[in-house]
DNA sequence: GATTGTGAATAGATTCACAGCT
DNA sequence: AGCTGTGAATCTATTCACAATC
């Protein structure tokens, strides 16, 4: 099993999603599978699956396949997924609300590994306000909560204007992971991993083949 | 200027990317550029943005640059951003109503192409409530609305356990392009494009970071 | 002198095809 | 007989390096 440093986002999220099969295959009470019948089931590809598989070590059984839950706690395993991750989300705008609500009222339902400590806004309005049980904090706060909290990720759901300065904030205050959802292109900087995500990019691809 | 058919989508990602750094050049008031200054101010490849631009025609000035207002035009045509796009939004939860808001209230600044011209749901405590001006309805009117609209769009953000039967309306509909926020594998169909985006994947693939 | 446009080179991702186990 | 694991082949994407142009 090489150092897993090397895995490729792209192998990650499919990883993802294999792990999503699994726990479906799991729940309801599939012990067994293989990556022809997981292709089939999921409109993935077999050949795919055992390569993403192999970079982590050989799991399957020749001529049977794959035991469903080891699989998927190895997998987990390689994700990181085996412990709870904290979060802060900065931004408390129709994206930052909806983040908040989804990962901290569905994590039951979820199965997800992520939650939800703090929001933050410079907004006054909302400052003090409440979501999703969470006080909304102005990021003056920030540094002092990533501190007291352990949080290591970072949820960017602010303006484009304001983003920059407060991803320089996040960063400074020892976030260590940023899912940024700003349309903003923000400076790389070792000390923090950036995740990008443009959801009118997406719109945009979508768009080209409508002409 | 090659037949835009064939854009890759990492390609069309990254055009969306330049007219974004292209209007806030605009609003500075500057009119000409170079493929080195975008990559300076904006944390791109020169190189790579010139090889993305002569995908569908020479548009610099060898020597000199890029005139910015032409270029601008030329990527929206591209793009097929020149017209504005009728979206269906079907799921009024949390991730719907985040969109539905974020699309029709920011229209303005955000200088989007994109409009939701009405919101599905099933619920009967949220058919008849109104989401950013926009009624609720069942996804039984799913069908009309797409005909009386002409919507080509659509966003599906509804639970894993519903978005297939969902899915299938919406194709059945006539939408030819979706954008699917359920975490979950549609099969494909050569009715209908979809580009799936999982929230939980972006958080695992920078989980694994934290290790 | 500066910058584009681009063929060639490199790097990365996916698919093929089959040897190796069970 | 059936399925995994994997080197080789292919396909795709990015970067290099420089001729062409202003």
């Amino acid at each position: 099993m090489p150092l897993a440093e090397e895995i490729s986002a792209h192998t990650l999220n499919r990883l993802s999603v294999y792990l999503r099969c699994l726990r479906q295959l799991e729940e309801a009470g599939i012990q067994q599978t293989s990556s022809q019948e997981l292709a089939r089931l999921f409109h993935l590809s077999a050949t795919q699956i055992r390569k993403d598989l192999t970079q982590f070590g050989e799991f399957g059984i020749r001529g049977v396949g794959y035991e469903v839950t080891p699989l998927k706690l190895r997998i987990e395993e390689v994700l990181g997924l085996g412990r709870e991750h904290l979060a802060v989300v900065v931004g408390g705008g129709n994206i930052g609300t909806a983040l908040v609500r989804f990962l901290n009222l569905n994590s039951s339902n979820n199965s997800s590994n992520f939650r939800i400590v703090a929001v933050f806004d410079n907004a006054p309005a909302k400052i003090g306000t409440l979501l999703a049980g969470l006080t909304i904090l102005p990021s003056s706060e920030l540094a002092a909560t990533v501190q007291a909290t352990g949080a290591a990720l970072g949820i960017l759901a602010v303006p484009a204007s304001a983003a920059q300065e407060n991803y320089e904030q996040m960063v400074a205050a020892g976030i260590r992971a940023i899912l940024n959802f700003a349309p903003v292109r923000l400076p790389n900087d070792p000390r923090v991993r950036v995740k990008s995500v443009d959801l009118l990019i997406f719109l945009e691809e979508l768009a080209f083949f409508l002409r």
